[in-house]
RNA sequence: GUGGGCGUAGCUCAGUCGGUUAGAGCGCCGGAUUGUGGUUCCGGAGGUCGCCGGUUCGAAUCCGGUCGUCCACCCCA
């Protein structure tokens, strides 16, 4: 529109959707910090140096990337693996393994915006560095899983699908597929669901597949194709495949002793658009289908060596916050609106005023939340107008609650109010209340001020 | 980056065949003789009809461009 608007794909968020925020931001912290994650955080801007050579030409396409005023050439982190590596590189030799770490990133792609594709966004990523063991990568995904069930989510809104890059290369080689033309098959499966086995199939031809080989490959990834021991039973004469196939066994077996297993299902058209990844991948989808992506990761093992720092094993996950948002706002999920307040205090006189603003502070320092009305105004619109702020209660102090040293508290829910000494409303009356202090907060975040007094 | 749908008040939209000062509902602000709320009634603010240009006596309306937005591709969170 004009030159002052928003610049496209980047967002705004008003109390609405910053109370979203907030909430699925710190359910995300609770459920990494349970596993016993920590976070971290890196610089917004980095030099695109950092992302030219790794991320291949996917992501260095949509790089936000300019020159500064020292003639640099910056880019906006897109992801915050690079980084990840970078700081590891420099420490992580002298850290006890594996290393658990995880961040909440704001990240930035230039790409042509849609559903649940900004060009900014922020992103859960949680990494396990330095363990090649298969219980990481299940441990890994329970995180992820486990991040989207704290938001109230369950097995019938949101599933894991889970593959092996190295289950899948087998698999071609048993097909007698020709190694040249195995990279181009991994997008074709990739893209199966949605390009329609048609066009798959022409696909895979164009790779110089038999229209036999394309039809076996096809009949694996259609929807719903069989579990993993289908496949094994298929390709019982293929020690590769057989070989391939028991990380897949051990990891869904760990999901299962996690109480997850019905979040995870086998899926072999998973292998990930990324090329660094290097074993067991998966991706968080909704169940109806309709959105995008949840959530993305897998193992990375070549990848930190590549980027400059120890050739560590590593496996982790980005989950973004849009789509999910999304889903949590379709089903009823998200947080109601911007958080309410204890108090709403009304004074009628100038008079009263002094009294009032004397409540308001020391309502506040015992911990609670109080508004004070900043104009005279009739006790009609001083209600009105306590009702529509979002105050759980209103207190008067007018001349006659004044003359008598008392103040009248009003529930601006049930309607039900009483009068109370002054005194015993200010702090010590408040703390006594068992409606009052103790539930004054509204969720994790207002513990904060309590302990403070 | 490629192709397509859509842009009228803060929001949802109406606006006839091109015709004078562009409308409604919700929301917002104020009031209904000053101590009890989200009801009702009255009043008010708020729009260069996304922007620029063209056709026309005359454009919200027709045409072109542009920007924004949404969808598909691409890619991915």
């Amino acid at each position: 529109m004009t030159a002052l608007a928003k610049l496209r794909g980047f967002r705004e968020f008003g109390p609405d959707e910053m109370a979203l925020r907030n909430h699925v931001f710190s359910r995300w912290r609770a459920v990494a910090c349970g596993y016993g994650f920590s976070e971290y955080d890196g610089p917004p801007l980095e030099p695109l140096a950092l992302y030219a050579e790794k991320s291949g030409d996917e992501i260095a396409g949509q790089l936000y990337e300019f020159v500064d005023r020292g003639d640099r050439r910056v880019a906006l982190r897109p992801e915050m693996t690079p980084t990840l590596a970078r700081m590891l590189g420099s420490r992580g030799r002298a850290m006890a393994k594996p290393i658990r770490w995880f961040s909440i990133p704001q990240l930035f792609r230039y790409e042509r915006n849609q559903r649940g594709r900004l060009r900014e966004h922020f992103q859960l990523n949680a990494d396990i560095v330095g363990e090649a063991a298969v219980a990481a990568d299940a441990e890994v995904l329970a995180v992820a899983v486990d991040a989207v069930r704290a938001l109230g989510l369950g097995p019938a809104d949101f599933t894991a699908r889970v593959n092996d890059r190295r289950l899948v290369v087998a698999v071609l080689g048993a097909l007698g597929v020709p190694s040249a033309a195995v990279g181009g098959c991994l997008e074709a499966l990739d893209k199966a669901e949605r390009t329609g086995p048609a066009a798959s199939r022409q696909r895979l031809e164009a790779l110089g597949l038999s229209s036999a080989q394309a039809e076996d490959l096809l009949g694996l990834a259609a929807a719903g194709a069989g579990s993993l021991d289908d496949l094994k039973r298929r390709f019982a004469d293929a020690p590769e495949v057989l070989a391939t196939a028991a990380p897949l066994e051990e990891h869904a077996c760990l999901l299962e002793a996690m109480g997850l297993g019905a979040y995870a299902e086998f899926d072999f058209t998973v292998v990930r658009g990324l090329a660094y990844y290097t074993g067991i991948v998966f991706e968080l989808f909704d169940r109806a289908g309709e959105l995008r992506a949840i959530c993305g990761g897998g193992r990375y093992d070549g990848l930190l060596g590549r980027l400059g720092g120890d050739p560590l094993p590593a496996v982790g996950f980005g989950m973004g916050d849009v789509v999910l948002g999304e889903l949590l706002r379709e089903r009823g999920l998200a947080p109601d609106g911007p958080p309410s307040f204890d108090f709403f205090v009304i004074w009628l006189e100038e008079a009263q005023r002094p009294l009032a603003l004397e409540a308001c502070r020391r309502l506040r320092k015992a911990g609670g939340s109080a508004v004070c009305a900043l104009r005279p105004r009739s006790m009609r619109k001083h209600l009105a107008m306590a009702a529509r702020s979002g105050a759980r209660r209103a207190v008067v102090i007018g001349p006659d609650e004044a003359a008598a040293g008392a103040a009248t508290v009003r529930d601006l829910e049930t309607g039900e109010q009483e009068r109370v000494a002054l005194e015993s409303l200010l702090p010590g009356g408040v703390a006594r209340s068992p409606a009052g202090l103790a539930n004054a907060g509204t969720g994790p975040e207002s513990a904060h001020g309590e302990g403070d007094r």
